[in-house]
DNA sequence: AAAATCTGCGTAATTTTTACGCACACTAAC
DNA sequence: GTTAGTGTGCGTAAAAATTACGCAGATTTT
């Protein structure tokens, strides 16, 4: 069993990388979520994740394991926490950089082909495996601050969106409540929204006005230095 | 040399904390580096930092090294990044687990007894080992995040202090200017200020009031859910 | 058919932010 | 010792942002 092939003068420990994937919908913030078939904790839900090797580095682990278990490329990973505990691993110590990926789920809803793959809703985890509770809580902090920063609901919502699906996007992340016309007036304000006319628009209706988020826009207000609020 | 005590069936990185030392004076915000005595990158300065141990975690490892190179204790240690690339070690693979520590400086100037260890003003930062000056930019974008979640500044001045060295200490950190009468304001109007009356006051003069911190009151509003703005 | 929801397009009151003024005490330069 | 510069306390007025709503038409649900 023990090759043993390779020695070292001192003990090392494991290294891993597990990846929390959010994705948005009309049911608001989900993860998606694989389940374990072997032990430890076969039949516990888990982040996809995996050891990492030793000519890649953590982010092209955590996009490489993520792909694997569960099929998908996502655009936006991002690296949060890394958790040490002693005990957290009962085959031996071992360490994990954990990562956040924001995928469009409504684009990529087939893409759970693989295996045992499932999206679970914020609001509805089932039980995890390892530590893996105490990283979606340091999940779930990290994303609710980083929206605060970075336009980072535009990497969770289609191309092109309408307010309402922005605005429930930013109360489920941040589980507030907005006026929403307030709310459109703000983001409106901030200037990185370019609206769309695809040629769907009919006279005489009242079709919600379809948004783009403006990339360029962002880089520039950025460089400039900036604060998204809410 | 290779004693190969250690066998793994699968090759393993090193691991190692580093850990980035912010204090505050009147020169503004500076940083702890201890020079190399060993190769690699001897003479070159570098933050304190070893091994990890396989029965402490990360956060334990931080401490520890910093203690033993430095002879700080710091009260504040936070855990920012993990730095993983494949030759940030010309040792063989290791990745580092970056920490931050918020010392009072002003209280603990004698405490670079320890063999070479020096502050550098954050503009005058020199050749720094590794990956460090990457590792350095991480931490101060942290840092700077950091301080409009939480009153950060807190832990980098002394326990009781005037209004206009909690600005001087925003403004290094930020790199922006406020108004003078306006920044005293909107701290006061947070209310995680307390007014001290430490005996010292003169009739007819015009000292600087003297403030510490409220902790109860900011744990309070915290508990409520809060933003420090700037 | 009625009720509820979503949308566009506003407005008014309130609160917050910003930009200053003035006087006095102290320090450093001359 | 006089003067210039800095740090401090205590304000105020204008500008900007936030908040809390109203109304009507289209659409969806009951």
């Amino acid at each position: 069993m023990n090759k043993g092939k390779y020695t070292y003068e001192y003990p090392r420990p494991s290294v891993t990388t597990d990846c929390v994937i959010f994705g948005f919908g009309s049911d608001g913030l989900s993860v998606l979520l694989i389940e374990r078939g072997i032990e430890p904790f076969k039949g516990c839900w888990a982040f996809p994740g995996g050891f990492m090797k030793m000519d890649e580095d953590a982010e092209t682990c955590a996009r490489r394991e993520l792909e694997e278990e569960t099929g998908l490329k996502a655009d936006y990973v991002e690296q949060f926490a890394t958790f040490t505990d002693v005990d957290r691993d009962p085959r031996g110590r071992t360490i994990t950089i954990a990562y956040f990926a924001l995928v469009k789920k409504a684009e990529v809803t087939g893409a759970d082909d693989a295996a045992q793959a499932k999206w679970f809703r914020i609001s509805d985890i089932p039980q995890l495996a390892f530590d893996h509770d105490r990283i979606l809580r340091v999940a779930l902090k990290a994303l609710r601050e980083k929206i605060h920063f970075e336009p980072v609901g535009f990497e969770l919502l289609p191309d092109v969106f309408v307010m309402s699906q922005l605005q429930n996007l930013y109360e489920s992340v941040l589980d507030v409540k907005f006026d929403r016309r307030n709310f459109a007036n703000k983001m409106l304000k901030l200037g990185i929204l370019t609206e769309v006319n695809d040629g769907s628009f009919r006279p005489g209706t009242r079709d919600a006005k379809k948004y783009t988020f403006n990339k360029d826009s962002y880089m520039l207000m950025k460089s400039k230095g900036f604060r998204l609020e809410f």
